[in-house]
DNA sequence: TAAAAATACTCCATAGGTATTTTAT
DNA sequence: ATAAAATACCTATGGAGTATTTTTA
């Protein structure tokens, strides 16, 4: 039995005449005549009771109507869904995300991203770079948003796109004699202690920091650690040193806690978006566009 | 979109190999390739990111896999559920009968039919042999229980088939003189009040007691008619007159009232079986195959 | 007699087969 | 080098077309 059968069978069951239902389907009524008795030799039952002047169900044929159009309709949904999975309007998508992409850009993408897909339920996990990096590869994450560079062993299978990019600013507490300035020269900050993330999980803005304080001639002493970017700033707010965050954070105000613009001026701190390489899901790829459009 | 897309697809995602899918299908594997190739090109749609290592679902592919299982599975059940009406054992029958038919007849043929095709559900009704021709013809009943013969004019197109046969009794108030006797000679009746129940509505068996009186040679007096077999014995009970019943009636006896044979001994009365002609359905030839079993 | 389905046959589109190539590990 | 899918090409089944016959109201 074919959906080309149950569709011709629901056809001359709702006309009652083979010719017209042959005119309904696009063809001629010998083939039709010829399907329906195929149909009726494979299920071995005769489903219509026809004579030259009228056609009428059978007890087989009624009961084969009903649900021969719940399959066809079940055939044009299945067709549907999977259709739009295609296009990435459905399904689901596992987002990593680190702490400071919360500000600006990850609010935007998510509400066009919602917006024109709202039948994509969507996992969030905030995570630091190398997190993501290992759950991008082992599956568990679809997307991040993650600081590059990444080693390149890391990397590697990994497409890693460049969304944004920004400088960095000091973190002190309002009551440290660098607050009153507008700019912190870092080299008044050689002898502070510093508040950072572990370099094990993200390791390019790591890196930055510490060649930045290099360029400026001293080494950070990293008087505490800490993993995400909202808790570096509230131990600074708490007096336990100071830091150098992405200049987003701004939008993350913490009462105890000032952001100062840096002088020398930091490089760019980079935020990319990254997936798994290869053959690329839609879904992953209308998320790729919704970020490309809020940058 | 046909089914065989989708049982290619659905093996396909099940061994996640084409080849052992071919072998499981029956076919090749270029074939196989070329029909998931095809449906793939019919949907717009990638359903299996394939390298010549393995074979993986795609989002696509994740959201047709359940849906075409759900189909081939409701596909199987509509040929189930069409085959067996096909074979008469489901769908519904509606059945009239004679009210002398339920003392022996009718409960043993319900029980083997009702065993045999628990699936079909029945619509009993007593209906008079006239009502049951009226309602056959009309397509209100599937099968009637009736008293033959039927006239001419009405019996066309129905079949009839004789099912059972038995004589007439006489009923009598157990008080009466001739409830005495073991036998009644119809010539004594002659001059008793008869309760008959009206010739419209069962000219055959009507007819019969009254051809059977007339060779007697007499013509009953009828004082009072009743539509039920049972309401007749319940009459004569009450001392309204007497009857001729069929000797079945005796199964169903009623304080009283007694039944006698009759002498001379009457011609038999018939019971029978009637349908429409034509393409009989399933349950209809199932229904009479069950009465024959129990005559 | 006429309307409609069935039959006879013809044709070609395509499902499925065989042989071979491509691809990625 | 090898396993597996894709491609190329061939065959033949059967779906659809035209012409005609059968059926019965």
């Amino acid at each position: 039995m074919e959906l080309r059968h149950l569709r011709y069978f629901v056809a001359v069951a709702e006309e009652l005449h083979f010719g017209r239902a042959a005119v309904r389907l696009g063809i001629r009524q010998p083939p039709l005549s010829q399907q329906i008795k195929a149909l009726e030799g494979d299920l071995g039952v005769v489903l219509f009771d026809r004579d030259s002047r009228k056609v009428r169900l059978t007890a087989a044929g009624e009961a084969l109507y009903p649900a021969a159009r719940d399959l066809l309709g079940a055939a044009r949904a299945a067709e549907q869904v999977t259709r739009q999975a295609g296009r990435g309007e459905s399904g689901q998508l596992a987002l990593g995300f680190v702490g400071s992409a919360t500000n600006q850009l990850l609010p935007r993408a998510l509400r066009d991203f919602r917006q024109r897909y709202p039948e994509v339920r969507l996992r969030l996990r905030e995570l630091t770079t190398m997190q993501q990096v290992h759950a991008l590869r082992d599956g568990g994450l679809d997307i991040g948003l993650l600081r590059p560079p990444l080693p390149e062993a890391e990397a590697a299978g990994l497409v890693v796109e460049p969304i944004g990019a920004e400088r960095l600013v000091a973190v002190v507490p309002d009551d440290h004699p660098r607050a009153r300035q507008r700019v912190v020269a870092v080299r008044d900050l050689a002898e502070e202690p510093f508040v950072l993330f572990p370099r094990a999980l993200g390791p390019g803005l790591h890196d930055q920091i510490l060649r930045y304080c290099a360029d400026a001639g001293f080494t950070p002493v990293i008087a505490q650690e800490a993993v995400q970017m909202q808790t570096i700033v509230a131990l600074v707010a708490a007096g336990l040193g100071v830091s150098l965050v992405p200049a987003s954070m701004k939008h993350s105000p913490r009462p105890g806690a000032v952001f100062r613009s840096l002088s020398p001026a930091t490089r760019v701190v980079h935020l990319a978006i990254a997936h798994r390489a290869g053959a690329t899901s839609p879904v992953v790829r209308n998320f790729v566009a919704a970020v490309s459009r809020s940058a």
